[in-house]
DNA sequence: ACCACCTGTAACCATTGTAGTTACAATCGT
DNA sequence: ACGATTGTAACTACAATGGTTACAGGTGGT
């Protein structure tokens, strides 16, 4: 399966967020702007929120950064929306049996595989910051 | 979510062709060994099969690998038990409003990213053999 | 020829994660 | 006090998954 587009919705939110920093980013505006419900995008800022990356209040409307785009990775983002934890992109065989030759081992032997290639894509996220996404979606307007 | 635990028991499978090479490899063997029920088994194998990667016969029992374990890379495996196609690891907000000056280019974006990122995983896999993982497996045994 | 055994596949079920939606209490600025 | 907004809970619909039963069809031994 898919990693969740609470992923790249989150990001949408974030870019709107560095670029419409002058307006007042209500849930319902940026729902709008993102083509779903207000709750769904209440859902994903509260999980931005917990993780230390947006700031929101309730009963004034508009959620802001909270950190300068340029210290914001894209790893921080997916771990925020991702509700799996680390270390578990690939699923393992969960009832290994013992009496099994290749059972008793396999575990670790693919626990070292899998982790390095999730750690090699988790990498590649922590290169990308938010203000050169901002950027490119800019500079991809004009 | 996850990645489905179908590309662990592929691995599992592989390796347990590869090192009881000798045996008859019925599907029923196998989920004993596995420890799940033959017909999953079954449906991994034919994905494999279908890729080339094990020969199976319909009323002959067993099943064994089509090429030797050092040409099969673990990319492979991940490729033929992954039912969504290359390219969509990560979902993409299916909707974007043509409105939004972010919806706009954000695709592109975005595509360019998560492409880099699924691309870096998929390397660490296919740097790895399937009989390096049965060489892990034989010695950790004794 | 028969038979035991096996594969390949369809069908069905329970579980899980997800996105969308409605509803509402709590909160804040004016 | 009031209107707008957040934060959640609850519910629905849907898709992927893994397990299971059932069965048609192939294969080799006897
Ligand atoms: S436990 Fe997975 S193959 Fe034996
Ligand atoms: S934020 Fe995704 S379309 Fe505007």
């Amino acid at each position: 399966m898919s990693i969740s587009s609470r992923f790249a919705v989150a990001i949408h939110i974030l870019s709107l967020l560095d670029i419409n920093k002058e307006g007042r980013n209500t849930s319902e505006f940026i729902a709008g702007s993102v083509n779903t419900n207000p709750v769904v995008i209440r859902r994903v800022i509260g999980l931005l929120g917990k993780a230390g990356l947006v700031h929101t209040s309730p009963g004034v409307g508009g959620a802001s950064l909270a950190r300068p785009p340029r210290e914001i990775n894209l790893l921080e983002v997916y771990r925020a929306v991702q509700n799996d934890p680390p270390g578990e992109l690939f699923a393992a065989h969960d009832k290994p049996n013992p009496k099994c030759p290749v059972g008793q081992n396999i575990q670790g032997t693919l626990d070292t595989v899998f982790k390095r290639a999730e750690s090699a894509m988790e990498n590649e996220l922590a290169k990308v910051t938010l203000d050169q996404i901002a950027f490119d979606l800019v500079r991809g307007d004009r």
